[in-house]
DNA sequence: TTGTTATGCAACATCGATTGTGCATCATCG
DNA sequence: CGATGATGCACAATCGATGTTGCATAACAA
């Protein structure tokens, strides 16, 4: 074994007593069009292998501007995301590319500045997740002509794969709507309603799972407070303070709680943990994403479960389809808190 | 603005008036030691500005042999791993780098070809974390000359930044036990003891947590049966069966349980949910590892944290430090469980 | 035997940025 | 005034892989 990084294909060449074109053809496979000698590819290819040679990509990717990387902006590392990432990877090396993921923080500013860093790497494909300007990310790749998706958020101008989150938030409600009547069902006064706490209204997947929660509480009880609406950020900072504002503001807790996303759940959580166990207990929660963690906890939640290996395979799916405005919804599964 | 992707430097040089060398060298920074005057450099980069320029990085890369990647290898996106994703990422975007992160599945075989694919990329640096087999893979960086460091997982050859695992688990031990003190403490039956669950003894960092658990339940009581330990893997499935396996044979819970990882808490806790909460409370939990929604279950969970911010941190300044088998280890903070 | 097509491979230009070298121009000094 | 040196920049050779072009030789037909 020598050294790994210095051999080339003139090396090679030089070994075979071939030509350098010929060891290039041999070794990417090109041979059978360019008519070299199956007896000579296959000796070029056998001294390759015995040198552990690999090719410079950086040489290839110049000369052929395509670089075999693929992309994923995710905003964090949150469970979703993860294990967003996780099936991406798995199904990027499965095409035997190499899988690039970068976090951008859900920061506009960032996400641009890396599409131009990725533009400039003559990156294959980009998969957003959860970006917070489509569009204008959209329209940056298809100037520099590189094919893209976006996933859980939708954009107008390219393909998107999201979750239905309009059903998913309605199915979501009506079951806190149905464990709320046996506590008590829903009243007249706020302390006996249910709330929707987190996510950012301006995205797509909020307004969709504010009209679901809407349209089911609206179905159940024929009116729906737009106070009943905290939709402002997926912050997890923020949604401790929300939560903890909404409590004092009612002198308790709400009969239900909707909970848009695991980082407000994590945020959320930190206040709830301070509340005694009865008090948890006389409200029902329902989470839009789901935590393994979460049906382990003192006070039974009801969680729906975005899929993400179906997103992520309809996503390249949708790759080829290129800047036509496709919108694929992957319906959600609802995971039934168990009583205790 | 014009097309992101084909705009080169002798583009430049040709608006400008100058040669392809001047831009290169005004555009990359390196116009002062070149004796470029500063006229002529401010007005390429201007042009350069003006005109949405981007070097092409393969180009680069080629030329200079750094590609400005910089690699993090994780097992798989856990909340530990992820963390430590995150804090990477922006390290490297702090250093003007690229953080590509992978997942190689803990497949030895997996690991081996992505070291090959990045040397084949002209990969910076590589941080390994929770490599199975460190030695072999820094083995691999060195021929191809690739700065490396292991993360977690200590590596015999190379510069590598642990948690000190020892130390950690021992105070987390010693604080399960004060907890079993309340529950009835350390009796002569199987039942009235601690367990040490999950993880591979293979591994350093296992070894070590055995090694700090044993020590403390000695100094305890003076005597550690092997049968108290139940280490052979970090996968989540196997650690369900585990946990379900000793409850069946003890009859009931143990006083006390020792989980390592949070894998592997995540495993165990798919069978403990099915448990009534008295049983639970009657058992003394610590876990080497956080999770946010651990404080939050219906029991009391000792955790410990391991400092990822520390970790990375530490692991960067290690880079210089080029194959001196330096072991650096950072304590982890205990988060001791309140009783409710 | 000559002309035609097929086969197997080497030469060479190319992708775009970097960098060693060299050639002007102008200032400085004895 | 010629020698010396600093200044400002252009030229051209790389980095390694790709693919077009073209030159041999062989195979075949006329």
């Amino acid at each position: 074994m020598t050294k790994l990084q210095k051999e080339t294909i003139y090396d090679i060449a030089q070994r075979a007593g071939a030509s350098a074109s010929t060891v290039s053809a041999a070794l990417n496979g090109s041979w059978k069009k360019r008519r070299i000698a199956k007896s000579t590819a296959e000796r070029i290819i056998a001294i390759a292998a015995e040198q552990g040679y690999s090719a410079n990509l950086q040489a290839r990717a110049l000369r052929t501007s395509r670089s075999g990387l693929v992309a994923l902006l995710i905003p964090e590392y949150n469970r979703f995301f993860s294990n967003i990432a996780q099936t991406f990877s798995a199904e990027v090396r499965a095409r035997n590319q190499c899988p690039v993921i970068i976090s951008t923080a859900r920061i506009p500013e960032e996400e641009r500045k890396t599409v131009s860093d990725l533009a400039a790497w003559s990156i294959d494909a980009i998969f957003f997740v959860g970006s917070v300007a489509p569009e204008d990310l959209s329209r940056h790749c298809a100037e520099a002509e590189i094919p893209h998706v976006f996933i859980d958020q939708p954009c107008d101008i390219a393909p998107s794969v999201v979750t239905d989150n309009r059903t998913g938030a309605n199915v979501l409600t009506r079951e806190i709507l149905l464990s709320m009547v046996r506590l008590g069902g829903v009243g007249d006064t706020p302390r006996e309603t249910i709330y929707f706490l987190g996510g950012d209204r301006t995205l797509p997947s909020t307004r969709n799972r504010v009209a679901g929660f809407s349209e089911a509480l609206y179905a159940h009880v024929g009116r729906v407070d737009p106070e009943q609406i905290i939709a402002e950020t997926y912050d997890l900072d923020v949604a401790t303070r929300s939560i903890k504002a909404l409590y004092e503001r009612l002198g308790g807790l709400p009969r239900g709680l909707f909970i848009n996303s695991d980082s407000v759940f994590e945020g959320a959580l930190r206040f709830l943990a301070t509340l005694p166990e009865e008090e948890l207990r006389a409200c029902a929660f329902g989470c839009f994403d789901y935590e393994p963690f979460g049906q382990l906890l003192r006070f039974p939640v009801h969680m729906m479960r975005q899929r993400h290996r179906m997103l992520v395979e309809r996503a390249f799916a949708l790759l080829g389809s290129e800047n036509a405005p496709i919108l694929e919804q992957v319906n959600p599964e609802l995971y039934r808190a168990t009583l205790r």
